[in-house]
DNA sequence: AGCCATTCAGGTACCATGTACGCAAATGAG
DNA sequence: CTCATTTGCGTACATGGTACCTGAATGGCT
């Protein structure tokens, strides 16, 4: 009997090796979720077809079904295979400050290892174990401040907001700088898009111009961008921490 | 001469009915959009197809590509449409807080109303004309308070991200209770869908369990909590903006 | 050893979708 | 009236998810 109700795939096992008749399986989730990452890494998520991801195994198609339900459980456990390169402590340190330093920047590498990791993340509601531990971790560093749990969720959704829409926008310009060659310094008077010139000439939105042109933190390394705008939200976590903390 | 630049839709300007030979238009951008937009809004956007859109219309699939050069560029479309529903007063009030409260509460209600509008938001960039009106003004209401470009940028950078995952959470949140017909208070025991029911109950993620299980927030109105959420980010950027300033 | 239930491999096939191409119909300039 | 031009849209193809089916492998049971 099968049941196919569509439940999580953590729900739904893989077969695994019990002594019993039946041939053996000839490969695993592992593999191909592995074999779909390495595609999507190389060519884009888009790549990762079904057809393709066997054809590299050396495979047919329908061998994947009998490993994974739906191609969109596939999503999910490559998102969780992704989260699991995050190396964290196995608690916080004390130093919420210094923990979330470290997440984010650990978040940032498997984002960018991965380009489609973050697009996946937000249009799936997707909860493998391994983003489940990395997600404790946050909230863990938030505990003993005397916060309340809805205030703790609501802080890690603000860092968690702004990790992901940073590495969004930092694979957004490096597929930019691939696809034109152009470096940043002449991005801006070369290429810029021809709409966006359009636009910016139109002079119809002058604060959208001067976040076009007069940007000074385009001289940065994305890394210390990125680094710059964490501080920010971190400063801003703890602005926030006094006010919420009921005395 | 047909240029197949693969250039942005807002470049590409409608055929104008001049007073040239040939056969007048049937259609219009704006009603293939709108009809995509209603489709969309009914059955979600992955049943807003070509064929269907046209059927709608009553007409061939391939007719709309005498108004649209691909589907992507509708969804740009669809996206500024949208975003041409929200309505903002010319130009900030001098009250910051009070003009982003605003634009809030305006983004929620479209975003709402139009439940793929986030989405498509997230995993496309793009810049329609009353996008940029949008985002001008919430650029805007910083201006004057001694803030740097980049940094204004960011500040509504932090809004926005608020604003999507609010909006996102919440329209999750309504098609879950669509699906299964159950009231928040009943959902947490009798549903709360299998698989976390199982992570809650293994007890390997205390906080996630708290932040499942412990939240106060749970009878507030869903309007309630996005205007609580909207109150700390404000806070937060209440509590930034000093510092940020250089005195 | 031989039968058999069970499980896997993977080919074939079906359906949905985006869209290239081409031709006929409509239209206004000359 | 002629004809270049532009729209309407049917046909067709490529791609991708996946249902179904047949055959092969495997180990327990008699």
């Amino acid at each position: 009997m099968d049941d196919d109700e569509p439940t999580s795939i953590w729900m739904r096992p893989e077969r695994q090796e019990r002594s019993g008749p039946g041939r053996r399986p000839g490969y695993s989730r592992e593999q191909i979720t592995r074999t779909a990452v390495q595609i999507a890494d190389a060519e884009g998520v888009e790549a990762a077809t079904m057809r393709r991801i066997a054809g590299e195994l050396g495979t047919g198609a329908m061998s994947l079904y009998r490993y994974v339900p739906r191609r969109d459980d596939l999503f999910d456990l490559m998102i969780d295979q992704a989260m699991a390169e995050v190396e964290l402590p196995d608690g916080p340190s004390g130093d919420w400050r210094g923990d979330l330093i470290l997440l984010a920047g650990e978040t940032r590498t498997i984002g960018l290892r991965h380009p489609w990791l973050i697009a996946l993340l937000t249009s799936r509601p997707t909860l493998g174990p391994h983003l489940l531990r990395v997600h404790e971790f946050a909230l863990d560093a938030f505990d003993g401040l005397g916060l309340d749990i809805d205030d703790i969720t609501g802080l890690v959704g603000m860092l968690n907001d702004y990790l992901h829409s940073a590495i969004r926008r930092e694979i957004g310009w490096l597929e930019e700088t691939r696809r034109t060659g152009l470096d940043s310094e002449r991005w801006k008077r070369d290429y810029m898009g021809p709409y966006v010139r359009q636009v910016v000439e139109s002079g119809a939105f002058p604060m959208f111009n001067r976040s076009v042109l007069d940007s000074r933190t385009a001289h940065l390394t994305p890394e210390e961008r990125f680094r710059h705008g964490l501080d920010r939200i971190l400063d801003a976590i703890a602005a926030l921490i006094p006010s919420l903390r009921p005395r």
